[in-house]
DNA sequence: TTGTCTGCAAACGTTTTGCACGACC
DNA sequence: GGTCGTGCAAAACGTTTGCAGACAA
């Protein structure tokens, strides 16, 4: 794999942004990686690799990605904010007993609409809590992550 | 009116908390204002009554009154958490131009399940962003509470 | 070469913590 | 008298800013 950052170059240069190293492993990160991290967790693992990485590249180059809508952020339960490919509409579901964060790819008629009571709509973010299946069937009394 | 304050001491009763100064004047200021303050919000007002009033103590009383499900938590888009009063499933709709914080009672089949992919679902928030209705009509850009 | 991006250090705003005092059953 | 709530100060945390030097185009 020569160009194992071709599909990521694509993505900057259809944007016009300038084709840079934090910029490709974060995005490379993302897309392989669907855990909706948080900056801490990207800057970290990233930081292995390319010791000279700062945490403020990280949040700049999460800000460009973002206002580009090549990404986009989420925060549940006001942590920290998280991040996510921007691949088209979907929610989210955080189980409070193992920590994870789920896509969840739901339909709901009124969350489509641009109009809602007359305003404007231009994005929607669905958040569930609960317990998520694993941890429903497992029934240990997990906290975060475990 | 000699007894301004009996719905809340009700409230707080009926959870089993003690009726305290700052618990009772958080409440009332939720019950009073729909704007969805934040913390500062909260204590900059209150303090003019209460000048001994502490921030730590709006946290605690906040917290306490979130944990027995009085009022709830939000925060759209990352920024500080902001509070609300409990009162049942309703999503919030923050207009990106005025800054203002709508709750929207939505009725969405899917979100009111409690069990959804094999997850349970305790928790329910829907956020919106876009233009308000009255920013749609005014065409005003203006930029945050203005 | 020019404008943008990176990376460091410091600042910032929000929230949490440790602790002593005070109120209330 | 013991538990719980308050209020102060300090710390912690996530994020932003200012700036100098490096890099992409």
């Amino acid at each position: 794999m020569i160009h194992m950052y071709e599909k990521y170059i694509k993505i900057l240069k259809d944007h016009t942004l300038k084709i840079t190293s934090p910029r490709l492993e974060i995005l490379k990160y993302l897309d392989e990686h669907h855990t909706h991290p948080n900056v801490e967790e990207i800057y970290k693992t990233l930081k292995k690799k390319h010791p000279s990485l700062s945490r403020t590249t990280v949040y700049n180059s999460l800000e460009t990605l973002k206002k580009n809508k090549i990404i986009q952020s989420l925060t549940i339960c006001g942590s920290e904010l998280r991040y996510d490919l921007d691949e088209g509409l979907h929610h989210h579901f955080l189980c409070t007993s193992c920590g994870t964060i789920f896509d969840i790819a739901i339909s709901c008629p009124n969350m489509d609409r641009t109009i809602y009571g007359g305003h404007h709509v231009e994005e929607v973010q669905g958040y569930f809590k609960g317990i998520c299946k694993k941890c429903l069937t497992t029934k240990k009394g997990r906290t975060n992550n475990g």
